[in-house]
DNA sequence: GCGTGTCAGCTTTTT
DNA sequence: GCTGACACGC
């Protein structure tokens, strides 16, 4: 058997080796779906199609880079030594293109951008940047001030229409409520601002690349003939429009392969709509359709529980995962005091079960980042390594985001939020008033340079201005702005024609002095040091890559969780992030509802049924342990709340009263068995289901012993704080 | 224009 | 309990 079906099941092999026409592949959680998809992408080159004829998409750039270096590893063995295994990323022109849907977005509007009408560097807004701009407008539009009107609801609104296509006018003609009508016309603004900005926002790069696609013919025939085969990953968290971008994309060959599950569907909060899944092959007549129901990652017991929460749903497929792995150790279940006594726990039972492990087989698992705090505290105690994987990116820290402002301008001087924020941050003298005229320059005269603009200006605002336009006119020179694209790039050759002289990383130190960053952040104190400290790993950071506007890219479209995360310590993410990953040993924390499943979630049963897809993630991330921990107090927004267990506790058969009460610290020992003559639970089944018969001994007099309680661990346990 | 004080919102999850 | 937006006064 080769390298490339050996080692397959039967059903992995099939969607290995149909290799035209349309392929869903419903793949149960751990039943090697990367593998997969790597696989088969090895057997396409391996039959003749070119590398950069295929297109595979990720929902994360981690996920991408993934399965970069596995393909390579893959293709290592397949091709021989000419294909050298440095341990680093392979060369990029070997490989397919591999990313997320923003990222090939991005690639094609950079080609396009002539038949897209959009600008060669075109500025890239985030989440952040959208909301400095929405606030200008509100404030322009006096619109501040109505706490119905918050920069965020009309953030929301805007990204609504957005994704549905509706333009500005659009919105204008359907606004029904006064809010709404008051929104569209901020929506009008915003349009205008980010043309004249020469900025994309995050919809805009999915919505103009389909819209692109949709009305041109002869760019969308030049992509259908350039991806002969086209890969979705997690194809159950797409949204409309990125549907709409793969119905462009794809050819008359139809050689489309999408793999997902619609019961990890965890996204729909931003749009995604696990339906696209579920009516793949009325899109598709003939798919063919392949259901990979082996899991390989976890023990017996563990899917069994995770099978029960997920029954829970009524929106759902069926399956029937399974697994020849023994049924394993059971599934623990604890309840803790407080915020601090949960941790304290998870950090023991990880001292305790580490000799013979590594650190990095543990992970920690909870539904808001928020939550790290204590077990960061308890791990630095316990002298544990650990990681916190997300949270705030390292490319949204204020001084890197201001220093990135800098870069911003550089690629792209017409950039008014970076203007703003440069101005804000950085430049003394230079306030409101003073960028309201530079701005009024602008409107009047879009070519008109900021040297000039500034001459409308005064006093300390002109010079520090002055001092930017100097800096800007000085660098945007000696650096290369664009990558250079291949075959059909409508070049424009105006912003790639000046000869490199600097790399990135010295423009960076350049800034670093000539806006006193040191200065600015207080480079004495403690804090200060650490954000030179940010600066100088933005500077290395920039080192990689060979075009500013690469470099930017990146800095916005990589997520937190992208970030590098190797090492031996123990992991700790939100349930979200750790979609995709595999730990030995797992633990989801912080069951409680209000928690998780979120308050947001309260009256809703479709939010409720995505909370359980959530549990359900996190629980099949587990390969031999799980464990699930809840606190009966825990602080919150500055106060202490108590909460009840989580509901998803009680459908896994735990009785909250079982151990004499409710506070006490308890552990129970959840069996569950794929033996359906052997279910059983110690310590409560309020349903009976898979309860073995109960006796008032069990439930009362004979306990299972705690797999451990505070008691052991008298130095930690929690004050209690009323 | 900038520093200070007050207040509100925040803890879902992320490209 | 923290952060950041805004108002106010200098």
């Amino acid at each position: 058997m080769n390298a490339i079906l050996g080692g397959l099941n039967p059903a992995q092999q099939e969607a290995v080796e149909v290799l035209s026409g349309p392929v869903l592949i419903l793949a149960g959680a751990g039943s090697g779906k990367t593998k997969v998809l790597t696989h088969r992408i090895a057997n396409l080159i391996a039959h003749g199609t070119r590398p950069d004829q295929i297109l595979a998409v990720t929902f994360t750039n981690k996920a991408a880079k993934e399965m970069r270096v596995r393909l390579w590893k893959l293709l290592e063995r397949q091709q021989g030594p000419e294909f050298d295994d440095t341990g680093l990323e392979p060369p990029r022109s070997f490989m397919p293109y591999m990313g997320t849907f923003h990222g090939i977005c991005v690639r094609i509007l950079h080609i396009e951008h002539l038949a897209a009408g959009v600008e060669r560097n075109f500025t890239i807004y985030d989440s952040d940047d959208q909301l400095t701009l929405i606030r200008r407008i509100l404030r322009n539009l006096h619109l501040t001030g109505d706490k119905s009107l918050t920069p965020k609801i009309v953030h929301g609104q805007i990204s609504h229409w957005q994704t549905l296509g509706m333009s500005p006018q659009d919105a204008t003609k359907e606004a029904f409520y006064p809010n709404q009508k008051k929104i569209s016309e901020v929506y009008v603004e915003y349009e205008r601002e980010k043309r004249a900005a020469g900025a994309l926002d995050f919809d805009d790069l999915l919505t103009r690349t389909a819209d692109l696609l949709q009305s041109n013919s002869e760019v969308r025939a030049k992509w259908q003939q350039k991806f002969q085969h086209i890969l979705i990953d997690e194809y159950q968290d797409t949204n409309s429009v990125q549907y709409r971008l793969i119905k462009y994309l794809v050819n008359a060959e139809r050689n489309i392969c999408v793999v997902g599950d619609d019961w990890q569907s965890i996204y729909s909060w931003r749009g995604a709509d696990f339906t696209n899944i579920l009516n793949f092959e009325r899109d598709f007549p003939g798919a063919k359709v392949i259901k990979l129901e082996q899991n390989y990652r976890s023990t017996g017991n563990i899917l069994a529980a995770s099978q029960k929460i997920i029954n829970q749903n009524k929106t759902r497929t069926d399956k029937h995962l399974f697994t020849e792995a023994g049924n394993g150790n059971p599934i623990t279940i604890e309840n803790l005091l407080d915020e601090n006594g949960e941790a304290n726990y998870v950090a023991h039972q990880i001292v305790k079960m580490e000799p013979g492990r590594k650190w990095s087989d543990f992970a920690i698992l909870y539904r808001t980042n928020a939550q790290s705090s204590a077990f960061e505290k308890a791990f630095m105690a316990a002298k544990i390594p650990y990681k916190i994987i997300g949270g705030v990116r390292f490319y949204d820290r204020k001084e890197v985001k201001d220093l990135l402002a800098i870069l911003k301008l550089l690629a792209n001087p017409h950039d008014r939020v970076s203007l703003e924020r440069v101005a804000k941050n950085i430049l003394a003298g230079v306030g409101q008033a003073s960028l309201d005229k530079l701005f009024a320059q602008f409107d009047a005269d879009p070519e008109v340079s900021l040297r000039t603009a500034a001459e409308s200006l005064g006093g300390k605002a002109k010079m520090s201005v002055l001092r930017l336009a100097n800096f800007i006119e000085e660098y945007r020179g000696q650096i290369v702005i664009s990558a250079e694209v291949e075959e059909g790039d409508q070049k424009d050759t105006s912003a790639t024609a000046t000869a490199q002289t600097l790399e990135l990383a010295e423009v960076v130190e350049q800034a670093v002095k000539y806006f006193d960053f040191a200065t600015l952040v207080h480079s004495e104190t403690p804090d200060g040091e650490e954000r030179m400290r940010n600066l100088e790993v933005l500077a290395s950071n920039a080192t990689v890559y060979e075009s500013l506007e690469e470099f930017l890219t990146d800095a916005s479209l990589l997520s937190s969780a992208d970030e590098a995360n190797s090492g031996n310590a123990v992991t700790m993410m939100t349930l979200h992030a750790a979609k995709g990953l595999e730990f030995p040993i797992v633990f989801i924390v912080g069951l409680e509802e209000g928690l998780f499943p979120s308050s947001r979630s309260d009256g809703s049963e479709e939010a409720l049924e995505e909370e359980r897809r959530l549990a359900y993630v996190g629980m099949t991330r587990a390969m031999k342990e799980l464990f699930l921990t809840f606190a009966s107090s825990r602080y919150a927004f500055g106060g202490r709340t108590y909460n009840a267990p989580s509901q998803f506790l009680l459908e896994l058969g735990y009785n909250p009263y079982g151990s004499g009460g409710f506070g006490e610290s308890g552990a129970y020992d959840i069996v569950m068995s794929n033996d359906s003559a052997d279910f059983g639970i110690l310590g409560g089944d309020p349903d009976g289901e898979f309860a073995r018969k109960k006796t008032k001994e069990d439930n009362f007099e004979s306990q299972p012993e705690p797999v451990d309680t505070f008691d052991s661990f008298p130095e930690d346990v929690p004050v209690f704080e009323g």
